[in-house]
DNA sequence: GATGAATGAGGATTCATTCAT
DNA sequence: GATGAATGAATCCTCATTCAT
């Protein structure tokens, strides 16, 4: 059986300014990293160096290279859920076809703005253990979801959201990958991949969109 | 800027009957190990001690452990675009009502037989240099659906055909993802979000559908 | 050839009482260390962090991490000879068959109440180079015994008195190792082993004992 | 609760010779380091560079430093095993006074030979987790002298034997540690401890001995 | 051609010690 | 005096690749 490690955290979350500092100029130089290289162009010594501290300040304030990408993926997979969700919130008494644009566009949001990043960090996510807050944050994105698509009379909104989310972060990781980073047209086609997909699982027939 | 340099290759594709035993002996334990392990797991060593040979004989066939990765990502593109441009074939007079889950079947394919080994291979692919086999075989697969769309008069086939593509593999890694790897539920979701999204594209009082 | 550097000392010894405090608080704290975790546990940080300093303090009081383990280990051994020279002393007029008990009794004193601290005293005593304390200690310890052996008509005493040291020290330490710490039993076993040794030593005829 | 891990073992055993010269070559390197420097000297790029090969063949060989350690403290076990079984043997039939200089001699000899590197093997074995080759060779002393004694009516001879183990050790390592190492001495006097102890231990009037 | 021993640069991590505040 | 953030040399270990046999 697979073991579950605890995931890997900050050794102190730093409260006083210079440590403060230090500790995002090492979240900064390991973003920086991750975008120009990848997952594997990141080396503790080389994010300490970008950083411009020594080896020995990172590992004051992350236990583990794992605890820094941990850290990064935390912040992605919240800062995700608060737009999801916010997005969620503005939509509430809109009809389908209104709602869906605002949250493919929350959804989008992310890897269209940190394409490589984003990529790189789910890469990373694959092979961390998952941390509580990740794990919470998915759930509020999916909850958000679904809470839009049960109020609609979606049936098995869980099973729709799932959908959703998954065909979302598959057009825009391919435009991604392929290069052609048209936003504006990529969430016109993930809107037309939702809507559709809604449309086919009630059934042609029905009026709800 | 990234470097393009070279996709890595066998360094002969041997046609002797031990040397192509060997040279097969060599990507059987890469498959072995990645299926078992994941990318991260497979090391020159690992992979000669599994296939029963020497590292030195490994050399003799690849020149790095780049160009066994890089041997297994086109061969599965090609098995994969071969698979799609066969269902598109025998898709070819149907109604897109009946052609589609052929396709999304052909589609699904490796994904469902192959969950772990496929997502290794894709991880690999992401950080290999493309190679033109690859490319050829991308553009195939895209190419059959293009072709299948374009006969029942859908716009801008291409993109169509992409975006298709990326939402079946968004959603099928998913579900690998998440362990639930019912794929015969899957081809059905995956079959409203390509019709759903085509109907939505053409607008949707067409009829083609 | 080994070099025989200065023993590492206490930059100072604090008079005043908070000073002091200080002082004493990081050698308790590494004395807690040491027990728990043996001398490979101990660390600067951690041994500030336990006294509740700071390292910077630390460092003001002590000049390096081999001068704490000194002091402690000159303490150990002081403590020690002051114990065996009392002992000594009380035994002074009794016939060796009583005298021998109590001084093994005090012989064995810091092993039996204190045997995972003095096992990792004793390990960096053996590194690090010898202080005149703990060779005045030392000799201290040895020279109760000489004294008690050669008022007694016992022939090279101080050969005498090292190995019955020695043979105390191994039979302690071997009970320690093995877990089996019933001292009072050890006390009988290394008064067999000092009284026997002593009577062979003199000749088995005499009757000194 | 501490935890019984296995002990670490070499890699494999190379039996042709170019291995084995390497193999052999990493622990003489050690042996020379640990006599030179002890325990705290050794460095696994050291010892690699010592035995005149680098660090990748010394981890063909062996998994760990530990693993080095471990192996020549079982070497040293299994040598001393070897020859206190050798020297119980032709003591059989002798007489007490004359069986105990024999078993003395063996059992001081790895001391005497090789008191420093003898020292940082003990303080090695410390702390490492026991191995059943070790564990076997230290029953395997002990039973020698076990049956030694026993043959000779000694009552509790397990006692006894753990008892005069321990003041061998206690007097060889204490005269190696003041650097006064007449082995021919020591010898004798450690025959005085053992005859002396035995003697005590049953009561002077006996005449066993 | 095959073998597998050897190489060594590279990467993660620790910890004694310093020094700016 | 006190603080604790910062330093970086030192250490263990891996793994892609080479090359003598």
């Amino acid at each position: 059986m697979t073991q579950h490690p605890d995931p890997p955290r900050p050794r102190k979350i730093p409260t006083q300014a210079r440590s403060r500092a230090t500790f995002e100029a090492v979240l900064e130089a390991a973003t920086r990293i991750l975008q120009a290289g990848g997952l594997s162009a990141i080396t503790t010594n080389l994010v300490a160096e970008t950083a411009g501290i020594s080896v020995g300040s990172l590992y004051q304030y992350f236990p583990s290279k794992e605890a820094i990408l941990s850290e990064l993926v935390t912040r992605m997979r919240l800062s995700m859920s608060e737009r999801l969700a916010d997005a969620s919130a503005r939509a509430q008494e809109l009809p389908l076809r209104q709602a869906i644009p605002m949250l493919m566009e929350a959804a989008v949001h992310q890897y269209a703005t940190q394409p490589a990043l984003t990529a790189a960090l789910e890469a990373a996510e694959a092979q961390l253990p998952r941390s509580p807050e990740v794990r919470a944050g998915r759930r509020k994105v999916r909850d958000a979801l679904v809470a839009c698509l049960d109020r609609r009379g979606i049936p098995d909104p869980q099973e729709a959201a799932l959908d959703i989310a998954a065909m979302t972060r598959g057009i825009v990781m391919a435009s991604v990958y392929s290069g052609k980073a048209d936003f504006e047209l990529v969430r016109k086609r993930i809107e037309w991949a939702a809507l559709g997909y809604l449309a086919e699982r009630m059934g042609r027939s029905s009026d709800l969109l």
